[in-house]
Order: structure tokens, then sequence, then C-alpha cells
DNA sequence: AGATATTTGTTCGTATGTATC
DNA sequence: GGATACATACGAACAAATATC
């Protein structure tokens, strides 16, 4: 249960769990409107308290990769549609 | 967002916004059993780390200023009704 | 309707580490 | 060494929204 990451010293956990996080919806592992792992989720694969998986998925809301509903969990966000990337 | 407080240098910080607050409940703008602001609240309003806008709070609990319930916040405590004032 | 479980939001309590003065 | 101040991180408790039974 769980990965075992031997966390960094040099950077916050928070960061890492976001970045593994931010790794898997670029892989695809986390598509588009599917839901991510809960904070319970998150404590328990990487062995980190809520708050610090809060603070996670914190940081992924405010830079727009996730967005939230409150009983509901996180959800990957859509692809950007304000970019002139499909004409 | 906030008071932009250039604090003194003569004088803790953590000190400085206890005597904010302490201000603010003799003033009547934090009345009894109403809630004064959360360690957040003031970390925003202040510019300060929470640990710091912690001290403040227990300086406050402390004296007797406030009461706090952990999971709801702190409160102004109740008048003194131990001292002979009203007869 | 009611009860329960899940999930996020928010609050305080505490400890540790680092840096500065 | 001590006090201040910051960030990180864990724990605990209360609250609200959602879903299910």
């Amino acid at each position: 249960m769980g990965i075992v990451i031997d966390f960094r010293e040099d950077q916050p956990r928070w960061q890492q769990v976001a970045q593994v996080i931010r790794e898997r919806i670029t892989a695809g592992t986390y598509r588009p409107a599917s839901r991510v792992p809960s904070e319970n989720d998150l404590m328990q694969e990487f062995g980190i308290a809520r708050m610090t998986a809060h603070k996670v998925m914190r940081a992924l809301r405010e830079e727009g990769a996730i967005y939230t509903v409150r009983g509901m969990g996180s959800f990957v966000s859509p692809p950007d549609t304000t970019a002139p990337s499909e004409a």
C-alpha cells in the first residue's frame, strides 16, 4: 500500500507529491474530467498527513491543473480552450 | 487585503499584533462571545507566519481576553463577573 | 425522511528545522 | 544562549457538501 517515497530533503514534501500528480496528469494517467486521488488516498499512498495532502491539492488547483468540488473530490481540468491550438 | 503594518523594530511582531487585537476588543469591534479572527486571518491581514499568529492568540488567551475551541476558533471572553462592579 | 460514509474546508495544537538578531 | 520569525509537517477536532443506503 503506497509507494514508499524517500523524500528528498532539499524540497518540501507537498511540492514533491504535487510534482508526481502533475506528471501523472501530463502522462494521461489521470485524464481530463476524471477524478484524481482524494486527500485520504494521498495520505495512504505517500504516507503524508492530511493537511499536507490538502496543501498539494490547493497548489494544483491554484495552477489550474485540477478543480475541486467539496464532498465529491478533485478532477483533472479540461484542456485549455482559450489557447488557439485547434483552428 | 490586510493592513500594511510597518512593524516597529523595537518590539516583537506578535506583541504589536496582540495590541491591535486587544484594542479592537476594548473598542467593541470584537464583542463578547463573538469570534475573533482566526490564525489564518491574522496571517493574511498582518502578513505574518502562522506560528507568529498562534503566539498572538496564546498571549491573549493567557491574559483572559479570549478563549479558544479547537476546530472552531477563538472568541472574546465574557465580561468579568467576579469583580464587584455591579452591586 | 433519516442515517451513514466519504470528501473537502477550516480551525487550533504541537514539534522541528532554519535563520537572524 | 535566548528570543523572534519563518516554513514545514504531523495530529486532532469541527463543519459542510455530496452520495448512498
